[in-house]
RNA sequence: GGGCGCUUAGCUCAGUUGGUUAGAGCACUUCCUUUACACGGAAGGGGUCAGGGGUUCGAGUCCCUUAGCGCCCACCA
């Protein structure tokens, strides 16, 4: 009958992974109308979101923590709506980090390189590598009670999501999309690979800008070059200047001699070159630099690669060919002095390419490489934001989505990597290409049977692409596909709006001809508390792991999703995760009490009318559903969370459990009735919170549901759902003017007096035990202030037995007087002697009244009573006659 | 060079159709070991909403402008 006591404080340690396993195993996250079942009904429309996928081999981080709490409280919210909801988990094969970590670990435990183990092998060792640790992100990420469909589980190199990366590929490949050659590419001579221009990032650094002679053929003049990288002179093909400078009109035509090497290159023209930079003389190494190698298109310069895939310089480089870039930097330098052909050196700041990955130095490298011809994707994706069947949340990345599409240039897609989707491309020994969907045994040109497959893999974007219905079976139209997909919302942070959010769309647009979604919603980046970017350097990483062991992951989803507003980034601090386990611990204690009351309540024959606090706190909880549903509906989720939390802190605890605590001592209906509307606002509450803390609502609602079966005091109509998780969204259900009355009541007659008295004890310094009566005047409220005068005393620490209520003033009763705020109210206390205090403070009062009625006869007076909607002007006028009266009253107790 | 964002209480931030004399958490002051919770309760101090101008009966909220900070994109050696 009666359940085990439970424990003061919220216990989320052993609460969450029982929850948690609870509702994966009892199948919660599967959506209820499943294709793939009986009874499945095609006509009601799903709410799918596919989760960004982590790196398989990734730690969590904050922001998985960020864009998990987000989708799942996308997801709960649909689903207890009613609504027929999957969201799609999975991991990402990450290609470079990936590779790169199973590099590293090998060379620390077996001492062994790639190149050592061998194509094959690596590749076996990585997938063991993967099966080994790829379930750790995947654990941590149902740590944050993520709601997914772990039995859809996919992964990016998983057989039927290489299948549809083939597909893809073929099919851009045999539309023209597809092609392969040389052009002048981001090389990460670290890891050996050519990057795309987004994974590229520029960092402005101190560098050295130097100032050299290039010699004319045949003259003791030169022409004056300033480079940052003097290396790049071995790959010299021209020297520009522009076509108008005075100072090397007369060299354009002539001949100059690269450094060091003495070769002969021509002196051009283009508009392109700067009179007012440097020197106003440029040097050209198409082979190194993108502005060059345009202008060496321009003029039909040859192109000249000095650099080999590690950064060293080749059988180009005469002298220094084995060097390092930078060494043979230095020695070329060196060698130009005494050469006599060194002007100046001079620090200078300029932005650096980076890669992404490593971190090293990025070369400008001419290298075959594959590429999408992205024009055409670009357009459809473009169109598609631009005439709303994609909407991005906040609305201003749609610019910054539009910016990047509409320069966007071709996207290098070939990898030299292992790990990733091997490009299905296979030649011959003529150089034939062959693709096609199965793996062919001869040329489909020449006929010829000796093919060998294209060694590069496929950027890891290009599988990320697909991921909206590459995990839902595309290109087989399964059951799935055509259920699910599209999706609904993409949510996923603003930096990756191109690298993936983009991508898909192109991609989805081109393979299914459909958007991949309907809507973007993008969070922000997480940052210290002060604004500063974490990093592990700096030391300012918050572990997200760390802070749920310490505060549970309620308290850290409550922060994350209440901290942040759409695509602005966030300041998180241990501070704020702490005080939102505070409010799980409330909750928890919330519901400690009702059960309790719950638990202790007999049944009664008649329950009665529901009392002033029942009507208001229920009027309170209409509001709130109305807001956060309205919140929900423009992606406000921070404001709705903090709504929810200012009700059930200081609306439910601190005041109607506060007047349910005298009612439930009273006894009778009137007890009754208090743990009835206790039930009810928790129940409707848990069910508002839940999306936002899924833990606790679950563990409490458990209860609760228990506490209520077994009560004699409730009948339920229906079964309460398992689990909460299941349970239905709360709509209002009283009209919005019923609202304001029972709140405009409550408010007047409870919590304002109320409050007044204990602002009067406290600034008094009257003890609690110093008990004193209070002699209410209300005009027309006399009646319920008589009603409820027990419970407001006992709120305001005053005697119930010395207080009167009367409609009328009567001043010669006045001992010490307080007045209430702009109400018809007015308040003396009886059983004290008037100090001089008090006679400053009734100044102090009618000095602040008079000035508001100051203030509001200037603002009725004016244009506002004319122009401003006429219940606002209402308003006024009302806040005004009670203030005057207010005044009245003050006055004659100054008298 | 283009684009975007931010500037609100000591700190971190909310504040979306413009509508009372602007809010929260933390921090601070005073009081309270009251039978849900000290991971608590009550009361309080603290802001010319970056500066200037404009629209409006009314502006933190809309428009223009200035300054500081930050981010994204871009081929100036």
């Amino acid at each position: 009958m009666t359940q085990p006591e439970l424990p003061k404080a919220y216990n989320f340690k052993s609460t969450e992974p029982r929850v948690y396993e609870k509702w994966e195993h009892g199948g919660y996250f599967q959506p209820w109308n499943d294709p793939n079942k009986p009874g499945f009904d095609p006509n009601i429309e799903p709410f799918v979101i596919s989760i960004p996928p982590p790196n398989v081999t990734g730690e969590l981080h904050l922001g998985h923590a960020m864009f998990v709490s987000m989708e799942d409280l996308m997801i709960r919210y649909h689903r207890m709506k009613g609504i027929p909801t999957l969201w799609v988990p999975g991991t990402d094969h990450a290609g470079i980090a990936t590779q790169l970590m199973v590099e590293r670990d090998l060379l620390k435990t077996e001492e062994v390189t790639r190149e050592e183990l061998g194509r094959e092998e690596f590749v076996k060792r990585t997938w063991e590598w993967k099966k080994k640790y790829g379930g750790i992100i995947t654990t941590q990420i149902r740590r944050l009670g993520a709601s997914c469909d772990w039995n859809r589980e996919r992964f990016t190199l998983d057989e039927g999501l290489s299948r549809s990366v083939r597909e893809a590929f073929v099919r851009l490949y045999e539309k023209g999309l597809i092609y392969r050659g040389p052009r002048l590419i981001n090389w990460s001579p670290g890891l050996k690979t050519a990057v795309s221009d987004l994974e590229v990032e520029y960092s402005e650094e101190e560098a050295t800008l130097y100032y050299f002679k290039y010699k004319l053929q045949d003259s003791e003049e030169f022409i004056p070059v300033a480079t940052i990288r003097p290396e790049t002179i071995l790959g010299d093909t021209a020297v520009a200047v522009h076509p108008d400078d005075e100072r090397y009109k007369k060299y354009i035509g002539s001949r100059a001699i690269v450094p060091i090497l003495n070769r002969e290159i021509p002196v051009i023209a283009d508009d392109y070159v700067s009179m007012e930079f440097g020197t106003g003389a440029l040097k050209i190494t198409p082979g190194h630099d993108p502005n060059d190698y345009a202008i060496a298109q321009r003029h039909n310069l040859p192109i000249i690669s000095v650099l080999d895939t590690a950064a060293k310089v080749n059988d180009n480089g005469g002298p220094y060919q084995g060097q390092d870039r930078f060494e043979a930097r230095k020695n070329m330098w060196a060698d130009m002095k005494k050469a006599g052909l060194v002007i100046k050196t001079e620090p200078y700041r300029t932005t650096i390419p980076r890669s992404q990955r490593g971190g090293e130095i990025v070369e400008p490298m001419i290298s075959t490489q594959w590429f999408v011809t992205i024009e055409p994707l670009a357009q459809a994706a473009l169109e598609a934001v631009r005439d709303g069947r994609i909407k991005i949340v906040p609305e201003r990345f749609e610019k910054v989505y539009f910016n990047w599409l509409e320069n966007i240039k071709d996207w290098c897609i070939s990898r030299q990597l292992w790990w990733g989707h091997r490009i299905p491309v296979w030649y011959c020994p003529d150089g034939h290409m062959t693709t096609g969907r199965e793996d062919p045994t001869q040329c489909a040109t020449c006929g010829s049977t000796e093919l060998h497959q294209d060694e590069d893999v496929l950027d890891t974007w290009f599988s990320s692409g697909l991921w909206p219905f590459s995990t839902l079976g595309w290109p087989d139209k399964t059951p799935d596909l055509k259920y699910f997909y599209p999706t609904s919302y993409m949510e996923t942070g603003y930096d990756i709006l191109f690298f993936w959010v983009a991508r898909m769309i192109m991609m989805g647009l081109e393979f299914t001809g459909e958007a991949p979604f309907h809507t973007v919603y993008l969070h922000g980046l997480i940052r210290d508390e002060h604004g500063r970017k974490m990093s592990k350097t700096y030391g300012n990483v918050i572990d997200p792991l760390i802070v749920m062991d310490d505060f549970g992951t309620d308290a850290l989803r409550f922060t994350l999703l209440v901290g942040s507003s759409p695509g602005n980034d966030m300041s998180l601090s241990v501070k704020k995760v702490e005080a939102n386990r505070n409010f799980a611990n409330k909750i928890w204690n919330v519901g400690r009490f009702v059960i309790t009351a719950i638990n202790n309540q007999q049944s009664v024959d008649e329950m009665g009318d529901y009392g002033l606090a029942d009507s208001w706190i229920w009027a309170k909880l209409q509001q709130l559903m109305r807001d956060v549903e309205r919140q929900f509906q423009n992606f406000q989720y921070g404001q709705a969370g903090q709504q929810i939390y200012d009700f059930i802190w200081n609306d439910f605890a601190d005041w109607y459990i506060e007047i349910a605590k005298q009612e439930l001592a009273a006894g009778g209906p009137t007890a009754a009735r208090a743990v009835d509307t206790l039930a009810r606002v928790l129940d409707t509450a848990l069910r508002l919170l839940h999306p936002f803390t899924p833990f606790v609502t679950e563990e409490l609602w458990d209860h609760l549901r228990t506490a209520v079966r077994n009560s004699p005091l409730f009948t339920l109509a229906a079964d309460w759902p398992d689990a909460l998780i299941v349970a239905k969204w709360p709509e209002p259900n009283e009209p919005e003017s019923w609202e304001e009355q029972k709140m405009a009541d409550f408010e007047e007659v409870m919590q304002q007096p109320v409050r007044a008295l204990r602002n009067f004890h406290a600034e008094k310094n009257i003890k609690p035990s110093q008990k004193h009566g209070v002699v209410y005047v209300h005009p027309y409220k006399a009646e319920i202030l008589r009603e409820y005068l027990p419970i407001i005393s006992a709120l305001s620490s005053t005697d119930v037995e010395q207080s009167f209520v009367y409609e009328q003033y009567k001043p010669e009763e006045a001992v010490t007087s307080l007045v209430v705020g702009a109400t018809e109210m007015y308040l003396m206390l009886t059983g004290m002697k008037r100090s001089e205090e008090d006679m400053a403070r009734l100044e102090k009062e009618l000095k602040e009244a008079e000035s508001h009625i100051e203030r509001l006869e200037k603002l009725l007076a004016g244009d506002f009573a004319k122009k401003a909607p006429a219940h606002l002007v209402a308003k006024e006028r009302e806040k005004l006659t009670a203030y005057k009266e207010t005044a009245e009253k003050i006055k004659a107790q100054l008298r």
